[in-house]
DNA sequence: CACCCGGAAGCCGT
DNA sequence: AACGGCTTCCGGGT
């Protein structure tokens, strides 16, 4: 028997899979897929990103929410994985890619004590490459939907973020990779770790292609023409430049700079415009770090993409 | 008018 | 102190 854990952590999706040879067990993919399914119905509106967190309480049950409408509040948990117990903690973790200016800045984080971050990294990318094209995969994505969605408990005497962070990151536990495992050097960002970044108050640091791609799972002021050609029209100029200033604390932000912006990246090909026409921009999917690609050029839709959609 | 273009320079957080 | 990633301004274009 697998266990899947699916995590997603602030802005980065993980999927963790307990065991030596990372398999999915159908019972747990489905069960994660559908819920995030049915949340996705019930309550997105798809208005909004989809962030989940995983709630080890509930016999691997999982919690979606959307720290953006729905932080994640500093809560301890813990649960049993393959005989051991584990320990968690969730909390918000301020400044790393918050995109709302309506909201403090809140990446929600679960941080388990016992499990190394890297494995967990590792993972994401691993078994995410391996299985996402899998027919039981595809498959679980027609599966009948799961009804239960268990609510957090909130708790208010919890250590600080800074104290609770520290000593996580290389904790002491548990390598449970087999010794063949090799971390992929791969061409991903370097950021993957924004758990780890203490993060400052305010977004200032967002990066204008991030907030787009955010903008465009809205698909409210942007939305894809063809998203397998990264293409995308931008729907209300004055409101998504407003979105963005508001972003980078700007308040004489408007779509000629805005648009200067997206200029930049043509220099690397990074993004591009299709000539001829007006307000559609595009995505070189190729060079979009894979974390955050909707589409990938390789795989077709990611599969966050997928379930969002 | 609304958008598109890139050079030049300035700003600002890391 | 240097640099990336814009922001601001601009003259010119569709």
């Amino acid at each position: 028997m697998f266990n899947l854990l699916y995590i997603d952590i602030g802005r980065c999706g993980m999927i963790v899979i307990d065991g030596v040879e990372p398999m999915i067990s159908d019972m747990d993919l489905q069960r994660s897929l559908s819920v995030l399914q049915n949340y996705h119905e019930s309550e997105w509106a798809g208005d909004d990103s989809l962030y989940s967190s995983y709630d080890p309480n509930n016999n691997g049950h999982y919690i979606y929410t959307d720290p953006l409408d729905y932080p994640i509040r500093p809560m301890h948990g813990q649960f049993m994985l393959s005989g051991t117990d584990y320990h968690y903690t969730t909390m918000t973790c301020p400044g790393s890619s918050d995109l709302d200016d309506s909201h403090e800045s809140d990446d929600s984080s679960v941080i388990l004590d016992q499990v190394d971050m890297e494995m967990i990294e590792f993972y994401e990318r691993d078994v995410e490459e391996k299985y996402s094209h899998t027919e039981q995969f595809q498959q679980s994505l027609n599966s009948a939907p799961y009804q239960q969605l268990c609510k957090p408990q909130q708790s208010n005497n919890l250590p600080a973020f800074e104290t609770l962070f520290k000593g996580n990151r290389h904790s002491n536990n548990v390598n449970r990779l087999s010794s063949n495992h090799v971390m992929s050097d791969s061409e991903d960002d370097e950021e993957s770790s924004s758990i780890c970044r203490k993060g400052k108050r305010g977004a200032k640091n967002v990066l204008l292609w991030k907030f787009l791609l955010e903008e465009l799972k809205k698909g409210k002021h942007v939305e894809w023409t063809d998203i397998s050609q990264g293409t995308f029209r931008f729907v209300d100029t004055s409101e998504i430049s407003r979105l963005w200033g508001n972003m980078k604390r700007k308040d004489d932000m408007n779509f000629e700079k805005l648009s200067r912006g997206i200029r930049h990246y043509y220099k690397s090909g990074f993004m591009s415009r299709q000539e001829g026409t007006r307000l559609i921009y595009r995505f070189n999917w190729a060079k979009v770090p894979k974390k955050y690609r909707q589409y990938d050029p390789k795989r077709g839709m990611t599969i966050k993409h997928q379930i969002a959609y």
